[in-house]
DNA sequence: TTGTATGCGTTATCAT
DNA sequence: ATGATAACGCATACAA
């Protein structure tokens, strides 16, 4: 490994003037620094993160708790497309990331020490249960936080904007001549809370009468909960016309459910999912669906906790919304009820 | 931060014999060892990685390159399933997991070079152009790596078993009745070579004649790229009974296609998918596939990579062959042809 | 069994 | 403008 002390005997001059050289500092002559660059270059050498970390404390290197405990962020369209976000915004600011966990090896840790222990500026905290006393540690803890689509006390949270989200896929689908309108939800977060709140009040400024039995709890990224739920949908005395699903891939439960009841979409009963993912743009007919724009959410959480660590006192923690866009699609149909 | 020093002071033992007994060191007293763990722990502490690995030149990191030309690995289910396998395998065995991306910051920097950078003891290569000279670069380095899904000259390989699975969907297809087998595959990767042995091997075996027009290259995860592949397929003189697709995800394009032209799956037409992707078994008619064990691929990827750091000097390359499963599915019809 | 001293690679302070 | 030196937190060779 090619060290500032090799340079250093190279090209003659002290480790700490080539330490400030490569570092760009202006107390060093422009030859020397010239000169003392292009030896380092020659030699293929570059810093030693973790001796840098010692010295300075920044380990230029973010945390990402990314746990579902149903199958782990990862595998969910919505936040492996945030995660590559703040993945690409973090490089550009020159920051890398490595995956929290609660234990590293057989020794169990919390996620707050496991930041500690891996030295991490700031952490990007989504997908996992917010009630989690760890999880509430850490955020409260020094250690710099955003969190992604939960807001907790005054720490910065980048919000997919959900409450509007549910009110115009409710106006759309209002629009469209619909007024008997069931939620397939998921399960209680403050999303689904949120997205609760956009669909009851929209429907109340547009004088819709919910049922009670047209609100129906599910999974989300589930098909085979909201596929049962569409059962008991299509089995009402009074069906509804349209269905919101929890998300693009819960829908397709209910797609199945539709085909086996010999119903078409939109024809027979309209549909709408939730996050805008690639499948239900493929799908046939195109699913009317709120797109997330993951990408924004993942930019601005990297964007956010990097101004969060760099200025740490002067920072102060916001709610950044990031709105979406309704994908009409073709499967909410034109009625005249 | 509690450092060893702080304990030191605390417990009146030496910053040594706190180490010592702090790493279970045999050398220490028992009820010295106790006492120094108990006053750590009131105190909170937790070792520093950063320090730690300046004395042991261990990181207990790895990276991982996981770079899609498209859309990066994540957005891909089946890869960000291997990731999270690496992941849970990693940490159970006491390694954290860094992305590696190709510049840190403003700064350009090769995938080699990142990797020294953060002290990576190892990195796992997945879903990256395996013609990339930086990717070769860190092949031939002394960091140990694990590849998945590509054999590089000797280096430890981790395989899903391409030949065997696409091996097997012809079998069951033949086996279902049907002789005119059409093949759109991906992009020409040593993965899409395999699957074309395979296909072609078997079909000789069985004595199925496969005209050119039946092969068609598409894209993988590209649903467009297989539904016009597929109306080519459809638009023949002599079109095929069955179609295998790049994999599930593609198949939606191709599902589409088949729709537009009035075709219901299987009764016109039978179709196979490959990956096993949840969406596989959620459609109706359910789609017959191959299920890759990602889960088995992750785990082998970690173990191996961390078996090569660990015992670096008797560690020997190997390529690990990792079987998957036929899921039938009702997409196949049985056939008299 | 315990303690002392040293060094990992870097940066920062203070001289020169 | 440049250099000597110390320090970051830890582990280890060696001394006691």
């Amino acid at each position: 490994m090619v060290t500032i002390k090799d340079i250093s005997k190279k090209s003659g001059f002290s480790t700490s003037t080539v330490s400030k050289a490569l570092n760009g500092s202006s107390e060093i002559g422009e030859e020397t620094s010239e000169l003392i660059k292009k030896v380092a270059n020659e030699m293929g050498y570059f810093p030693n993160a973790a001796a840098r970390l010692l010295k300075t404390k920044h380990s230029n290197n973010i945390g990402v708790l990314f746990i579902d405990e149903m199958q782990s962020g990862l595998a969910h369209e919505y936040f492996s497309a945030v995660l590559n976000s703040v993945k690409d915004e973090a490089e550009r600011l020159g920051y890398d990331m490595t995956f929290i966990s609660r234990n590293i090896g057989r020794k169990p840790m919390s996620y707050y020490n496991h930041c500690k222990y891996r030295n991490c500026d700031g952490v990007v905290i989504a997908c996992v249960d917010f009630n989690d006393p760890e999880v509430i540690e850490l955020i409260q803890s020094e250690i710099p936080t955003v969190t992604i689509d939960h807001i907790f006390n005054d720490c910065t949270a980048i919000m997919s904007d959900n409450l509007k989200g549910s009110s115009e896929l409710v106006q759309y689908i209002y629009d469209k001549g619909h007024r008997k309108i069931a939620f397939i939800h998921g399960e209680n977060t403050s999303v689904t809370q949120r997205r609760l709140s956009g669909f009851y009040s929209t429907c109340k400024k547009l004088g819709i009468n919910v049922p009670n039995e047209y609100i129906k709890p599910a999974r989300y990224h589930d098909p085979k909960s909201s596929g049962l739920a569409t059962r008991e949908l299509l089995n009402l005395k009074d069906p509804p016309t349209c269905i919101m699903y929890p998300d693009d891939f819960s829908f397709i439960g209910g797609m199945n459910e539709i085909e086996k009841h010999g119903l078409k979409i939109p024809d027979d009963i309209s549909v709408a999912g939730y996050d805008g993912i690639y499948l239900s743009q493929v799908l046939r007919p195109q699913l009317c669906t709120f797109k997330q724009n993951t990408e924004a959410l993942g930019k601005e959480a990297a964007r956010n906790l990097i101004m969060a660590i760099t200025d740490r006192k002067t920072f102060v923690p916001k709610q950044i919304w990031i709105e979406g866009e309704l994908l009409a699609g073709k499967s909410v149909k034109e009625t005249d009820f």
